[in-house]
DNA sequence: CGCTTTTTAGACTGGACAGTCTAGTATGAA
DNA sequence: TTCATACTAGACTGTCCAGTCTAAAAAGCG
């Protein structure tokens, strides 16, 4: 009850611990899910039961503090486009790099956590949106802007031409990886298939 | 026991009742996931819990049931792409089918159940790869390589370019949906951009 | 009608789990 | 050292739910 900068008395939480319970939970949903119980992660976290209550209130809460800690680590650097790279070199770059994220394990469990989630817990789904998707295809569209004015491609509509490669991008890799099914693309030919994808765009916005 | 041929004896079990507890059971999982109690689909069913049992072993086999029987109705006709349409009509009309398509509450609620689901039930989420996106792919593979034969398109690899522009489409109208984010496109602004989509295939991969 | 099987309503079992409580121990601050 | 609080181990409560069981009613079939 007492304001956040007065002097706590007695024996004050431990930081430490609330951070192995984080961990601990974190990898706990990731792995399976909201399906997770309080033991469990009490357990791998090294902790009592108790502990976990009096750093977070209940599960609920505890599972919404781990996906925002989450969501928060999935962004590709703001600076990135601000390198001294031919257009269709950072296009590559981009590619690879975005799609690699979008094959991290971390990344597939945590979309699939926040499907299961959407009817739910939508602001959780909104947090990750926001601070993935729509960040990255916002500095991606910037970029395609300043290389529009410099007359390195034609693009008429900028926001449409980002969605359009970012959407490309993820192709068959993602989706089996998203849905665990089994004969998805090799590593190889997921890279051959990126860079078709940034050839396609090229054709079609590319300065003649 | 007995052979499936033969007569049965007594009362025979009433596939009405299935069907009652088939509807019921599968609009409850796409509403609500794996969370549905037996006692809540007998209920909806008009049932008894007795008898869902009797008609299904046990949750999995019901579960099971109910998604399969979903994924193949989730197909786009086989003859789609038989029709006198120019090139250009035709990958219009795909284009706004397939968006259809990947838009309806039922797809969406069934590819979160998936999603959900994927570590536990991997060959449910392959039945709907197979059955939806992977056919729609290979049939519109087979249309580019009849355009590539007539001279309508110029492409050296058509599996790739079907898989471009399949997931081209499915931007954000798809993923705001899929998440449950609020502030994705509206239908007018979805149809703007998937005929941007062909707009673009057509400028990488029209003949000149 | 008689036989057999389905269906029903409802009670029941066993297990899982969120969240609470207790009693004792440890630990930092003053 | 004293005090307030954190922490621990474990028992406990109440709830939910999959799946079973029972006894009686209903219904197809010969």
């Amino acid at each position: 009850m007492s304001a956040a900068s007065e002097t706590a008395k007695g024996r004050p939480k431990s930081e430490e611990k609330k951070q192995q319970i984080y961990r601990a939970a974190t990898q706990l949903f990731l792995e399976k899910g909201y399906d997770v119980s309080m033991d469990e992660v009490a357990e791998r976290a090294g902790v009592s039961k108790q502990t976990v209550y009096s750093h977070f209130n209940n599960k609920e809460k505890l599972f919404c503090a781990c996906v925002e800690n989450r969501c928060v680590s999935y962004q590709m650097t703001d600076s990135f486009f601000q390198r001294d790279l031919s257009t269709r070199e950072m296009l590559l770059e981009m590619a690879h790099q975005f799609n690699g994220l979008l094959l991290s394990d971390d990344a597939i469990r945590l979309k699939r956590l926040l499907c299961a989630q959407a009817d739910h817990n939508p602001r959780l789904s909104e947090l990750f949106h926001d601070s993935g998707p729509a960040r990255l295809k916002a500095s991606f569209q910037d970029y395609l802007d300043s290389q529009v004015r410099k007359g390195g491609l034609r693009i008429a509509d900028t926001a449409t031409a980002a969605r359009q490669l970012l959407f490309m991008i993820q192709g068959d890799a993602h989706l089996h990886a998203l849905l665990n099914v089994p004969g998805g693309p090799s590593p190889e030919e997921t890279e051959r298939y990126v860079e078709a994808c940034v050839d396609t765009f090229l054709r079609a916005y590319g300065a003649p």
